[in-house]
DNA sequence: ACAAAAGTGTTTGGAGTACACCCATGA
DNA sequence: TCATGGGTGTACTCCAAACACTTTTGT
């Protein structure tokens, strides 16, 4: 922390989505703010302000790192948000003035967008032990730091049109073994909308990097699904 | 200059589409930079490092204003840049600390895309004598300042996308009274490719937003067309 | 009369949508 | 044997694409 020198102006938050199987997820901090005798508690987006010497996207994988130990997470960036105002609760500067050591004025923000696979996160690091899953269909009952309501909000819009484009992008939020069902909930989540079965039977079959495993769900109570994988040399 | 307070950290670039019937075309300021005994010239973006206390799409709006005398300009925020490396040219850097008078580390600007109608900009302000419309086929065959190159490139692939979803967008490059021919080609333009012109008459006459004036071209050596006219409340 | 661009219809293939029943499995 | 979700085919509609000739106007 004192090594590197930060740029106290711009920062970098990330929008982390995730799917467990029925709804969208995104990745959030809780925050404990001790005030006077009581603690105020609230969730903010994983972020931080960039080093002086850091490209934007390289401060989005350093945060998304830190927080997964992951490598190679998709990754995206969408929108920046620069409301003078954005940066002016009192709360919040004083909580980033006691977590960064700097004196804060004004801060730039530039949004990604990440997918990640809901279970590779199980072993989080202790120093994090406060991340939660939050149900993107929920945000309007909990309390979020800054303008981050509005960032997600915006993230949100964003992945949807964008896997629009490139469908083959929600295979980031799946397992990697992964029934037609599961792919057609979560394309259902994201479209908000219901698709037909037969329908989407059909439009997957035709999707060349969508390949057959060969095996099917085991201990299902019910017919066991026909398991697939994403090939993305096929994409 | 010096009763408003900038931030020296984040800018705004603009890039401002036109269209001459023809090609689509980027507005650029002609930089003249004194060097020994020599001039250095070159081509950027309009653009300016943003307010202490100003929105960023309200700093871009203003760089607008003063360039073109305009209002109501289609504006779209569409990515920001922020590699370390964009802000050090010595002669980038010489050039920002003149004009500014302020001391210039890094600066992550914040990438607008404006459309406007190529006429409306005859009486440019004498100040801003030196603008230029520059095609984009013909980037490569003149000097940019910073990674203005690299903006103007995503600035395009960006409108192409989005003029996919909004086709109504095209509409902000045309003359008020236009033809189908005149739309057809701004769309090849920007498309990339070519289409059929029955086809495309077809298309356009679904467009309930596309309305016949029942007038005809004038003085045109061959056939007139009819004219038409974009109808925002119908889109 | 001629050069130049405007305007016009039909056919075909592919994609999306609507819709109902039998199958496999674990409890 | 029952409850649960898995898996399958056909018909219709709409949109995109391919394709060639006649019309209008100024010179």
């Amino acid at each position: 922390m004192s090594e590197v020198k930060f740029n106290p102006h711009v920062s970098v938050d990330c929008v982390v989505f995730g799917f467990d199987g029925k709804n969208l997820k995104v990745l959030l901090l809780e925050r404990h703010i001790k005030e006077q005798n009581e603690f105020y508690n609230d969730k903010k987006l994983p972020g931080s302000i960039i080093f002086e010497t850091e490209d934007l996207e390289s401060a989005a994988y350093r945060i998304l790192n830190e927080l997964t130990g992951l490598k190679n997470i998709y990754l995206s960036q969408f929108q920046s948000f620069g409301d003078p105002k954005r940066t002016k609760n009192p709360r919040d500067i004083v909580w980033l003035e006691n977590t960064t050591n700097l004196k804060i004025g004004r801060i730039v923000t530039v949004g990604y967008v990440a997918l990640i696979k809901i279970n590779s996160l199980l072993q989080l690091k202790n120093e994090y032990a406060d991340v939660v899953w939050f149900d993107v269909n929920k945000l309007g009952k909990t309390r979020l730091a800054f303008d981050h309501v509005q960032i997600i909000q915006k993230g949100l819009a964003y992945i949807r049109r964008k896997s629009d484009l490139e469908p083959e992008l929600l295979f980031e939020l799946l397992p990697r073994k992964f029934t037609i069902s599961q792919l057609r909930i979560l394309h259902d989540t994201i479209h908000q909308k219901q698709s037909d079965v037969r329908n989407f039977q059909k439009k997957v079959k035709k999707m060349p990097y969508v390949v057959a495993l060969g095996e099917k769900e085991k201990n299902v109570p019910h017919r066991a699904a026909n398991l697939y994988k994403f090939d993305r040399k096929k994409v």
